[in-house]
DNA sequence: GTCTATACTTGGATAGAC
DNA sequence: GTCTATCCAAGTATAGAC
């Protein structure tokens, strides 16, 4: 499959049109023609950098997902205790929130998943994966460090915390009043505490 | 607007078929022709009780809170104290979980919330008001009669809940291993167990 | 209430010139 | 890399007959 990495200047704007779109829109909420006019090129040249839909889907993922993988490892380089960490990833979430309410690509992508290509769910269940084996490791140190009360199992712990950040999001989009992933994660951590 | 209330027998199956093609492809992933063959009939015909897709839309929402509201009631009516009630809300999610991993209709169009008419963002904001509104209300009644440990206020511990919830669904559907919403719900209501 | 026929628009995609 | 021109399919919607 194509590579993020080796984009060309133009194609790295249309992938960055592309994800915000996606992430206000949703896959299909969005036109190559939304992209054209966000970008200020034709439709055509997009298919020029990306020939189907699906291609630059996958790319926006993907690099999504390599984006937030670099953020976790600057977040073991610069956090050292397991609570710290963990609202360190809420506030990745957070930022994504701040930015207009954005959802989470693969948060929309998930939830849209039965209407999308293999090659973009494939992407999406990379991203789940990647991020609930890091929370696992984060919350078994947690516990074995003890600051952070044991009972559940890391995994269990781990994906009830993404799906309270996601869901964040979620109903961030849905409801005005909502307080943003933050706020719910520090419920979560606090009721965690030992 | 269109009341859920006065729908003949072959328009409650037009919203019948709607509302699953909602749960698991989203609002901009179906159409009409999707409809008119998982009911049997024409693409006219749909037009015909819903003129608009819009006004289809909105309905399925609200028919949707609706019975989500009856529910609730009968939760209140059969469960007495506060984690069991929690426990039975959470089971709500899974059934809608279990049906093939069907997302929930205002989770769904909460996502995609900016490319949809108001008139169904506003059935949808709803929703999660009402939803909001009782949890708040269980969660002080568990922290009054002491079978939830307080610390956060009620609001903040019921948008955390839902959060958590919601976010199980739109994993549950990215990724295969997820262990959906009881499990995640079990989680915290174990670290918030007195 | 349902049908056929049809209008109009948009969306994804290709060909070929510059 | 970008453009114009164009194709084709699909999506929403309407008119009018049965």
């Amino acid at each position: 499959m194509k590579q993020f990495s080796d984009l060309t200047p133009s194609a790295e704007r249309i992938v960055d049109a592309a994800e915000g779109l996606i992430q206000t829109l949703g896959y299909n909420g969005f036109s190559y023609e939304d992209v054209a006019k966000i970008v200020g090129i034709r439709k055509p040249s997009i298919h020029h950098h990306f020939p189907s839909k699906m291609e630059l889907g996958a790319v926006v993922a993907q690099r999504y997902t390599h984006r937030f993988r670099e953020a976790l490892l600057h977040v073991e380089g610069t956090v050292s205790k397991a609570p710290a960490r963990l609202r360190a990833y809420a506030d990745l979430f957070e930022a994504t929130y701040e930015k207009s309410r954005r959802l989470c690509i693969c948060g929309m992508l998930g939830a849209e998943a039965d209407s999308l290509p293999q090659e973009i769910t494939a992407q999406v269940k990379r991203f789940f994966s990647v991020n609930l084996e890091w929370l696992t490791t984060v919350f078994a140190e947690g516990m074995a460090e003890g600051s952070l009360k044991s009972g559940h199992s890391a995994a269990e712990l781990a994906e009830a915390f993404m799906c309270t950040l996601e869901g964040a999001l979620v109903v961030g989009r849905g409801w005005p009043q909502a307080h943003g992933p933050r706020r719910s994660a520090e419920v979560l951590l606090a009721a965690l505490a030992p």
